[in-house]
DNA sequence: GCTCAACCATCACAATATCTGATATTTATT
DNA sequence: AATAAATATCAGATATTGTGATGGTTGAGC
């Protein structure tokens, strides 16, 4: 039976042109590299390079196996970075890094169903403002992001748009808004509007503020006592909006300058390398976080 | 250096329990087992059984390693099927069923990618109906389908819905249709209308036969035929539409019973296992067909 | 058409790695 | 306490892989 390191021979005799080249490369003599590959041929029963010509040349075969090589020698160099930064004492655990705005339902789901599936990995859940994800994945200290939408593209990480967030405008039941049917972009302006924004400062450009008036807060449930108090109108995630509205102190606002309810995208942040498997499975299952709602 | 052989033994231990039955299921004898475990641990500089109790169980360490050894064991079993039926002369291609409907410019672009990428390997692409694709795939004929999608779920084969592939309703310029403004339904009922429907007989579901009478065919290009011949009307794809309409001999017709264009989704089909490298790359290039239409 | 450098295949032998079978020890169960 | 089943360890057997030498082939440059 064939060894990674047989498979790694391929590949990299493969790179580099010849046999002798890749028996340079990867530390060997000649003739192990001549000799692994004939042994590789024979455990699989194909002629994997045409020798007829100067330098070793694929075979069609050969073209087929080597993808097959080439996936599973990648994958072997990921499990190495992995134990590598495992025994250097970085403990293994999946850290996710959510938008403070998302506490769907479908989340809590996807940790029971990781508690099941990886019992013995950490999982850490942060919950921070968008803007502070793509950092915290480009520095390692998350693994996966779940963020809102940045306008620009960064190189660093990889992004994967998943769906979009309905955002809906709400106001306390007593609210001056609430009593007004059809309101204008005009009639919003005066009243002070209650904004999301990261610890970091800055909020995201697809949060409009549209009165002249705000007040911040990183955080949701702030955001709900301030809303009870009269202090302003707020867009909140409309699954949000839901509880809020049955608990009979705060009203969705009939607003007309946006007929379909204001919807941000929301993508996957995730670095460009060296993704490990339960990283790979937590991604997987955001992909399917909007898919039905 | 680990190896392939010492991957399996951390995997199948695991699923048998024990370093003896692991053994047993191996066909080895328990000490191999369990210096290779201990070899593997040291090449890993983990430890990753926690041999304290009776049988051993994972350290949170080896469930991380764990799941990379799966993928990477999953990948080789892949490679072995594929190397056995490669032997035996099937040889590697990648065939891949489209329904006639689609002949759009990006699988003209697909096909240009496929031959850089992978320059030696065969490429068969069969123009069928859409019904007829999904025991296409399932028999192995065909490694991916790409349909219309069925209404009933196939639990043999893996879907991937990818989008909509928008229809309109056209006919002759001197066809009487052509020449009315706002057709309402009752309008085309008199008239023919020339449906595609695959050799086997039966036609989509998402496809609606709407006026009493009905031609069909399994061709688009004689479709386009009977059309300029005044035969009837039909249903097609916008995409084509747009290039006979540029001729001069077809016009759209004024519907007014769908006010958005009709739009079947379209799925990618594909077998349930061993999936090689090349077709995996095709899936991955199909699902991004519709993303900038 | 000749030369030369770089390449590949093959072989016998050396070096490693892996497997075996025996043995001692541990652990949960009766 | 006795038992059954597991694991660790070790020395020797076996198999795999690597080495270095040798000879043959290819293609570029003259």
């Amino acid at each position: 039976m064939y060894s990674l390191d047989h498979l790694r021979m391929l590949v990299e005799t493969v790179e580099t042109g010849s046999f002798s080249a890749c028996a340079r490369k990867i530390g060997k003599v000649q003739s192990a590299v001549s000799q692994g590959i004939a042994s590789l041929e024979i455990d699989m029963n194909l002629e994997l390079f045409d020798r007829t010509t100067r330098k070793p040349t694929l075979t069609p075969e050969g073209e087929y196996v080597l993808e097959f090589a080439r996936t599973i020698l990648r994958q072997v160099d990921d499990l190495q970075l992995a134990t590598a930064s495992m025994t250097i004492g970085e403990e293994m655990r999946v850290c996710l890094a959510v938008d403070r705005a998302f506490e769907l339902p479908r989340l809590q789901q996807l940790y029971r169903d990781f508690s099941n599936k990886y019992p013995n990995t950490e999982l850490e859940v942060l919950s921070v403002a968008s803007p502070d994800i793509y950092d915290l994945v480009k520095s390692g200290r998350a693994n996966v992001g779940l963020t809102f939408a940045k306008l620009d593209i960064d190189k660093d990480v990889e992004l994967c748009g998943i769906g979009n967030m309905p955002f809906i405008a709400v106001c306390a039941t007593d609210h001056p808004l609430a009593q007004k049917q059809k309101i204008f972009m005009h009639d919003v302006i005066p009243y002070r509007q209650l904004l999301l924004r990261g610890a970091s400062g800055f909020e995201l450009g697809h949060f409009p503020k549209m009165s002249t008036l705000a007040w911040y807060s990183n955080d949701i449930h702030r955001l709900y006592s301030m809303l009870i108090s009269g202090c302003g109108w707020a867009y909140i995630p409309a699954y949000v909006a839901e509880g809020w509205i049955s608990k009979g102190k705060i009203e969705r606002m009939d607003v007309l300058f946006d007929h379909k309810p204001w919807s941000p995208p929301v993508e996957i942040v995730s670095p460009k390398a060296s993704i490990g498997p339960v990283t790979a499975w937590v991604i997987e299952e955001l992909k399917s976080l909007f898919d039905n709602d």
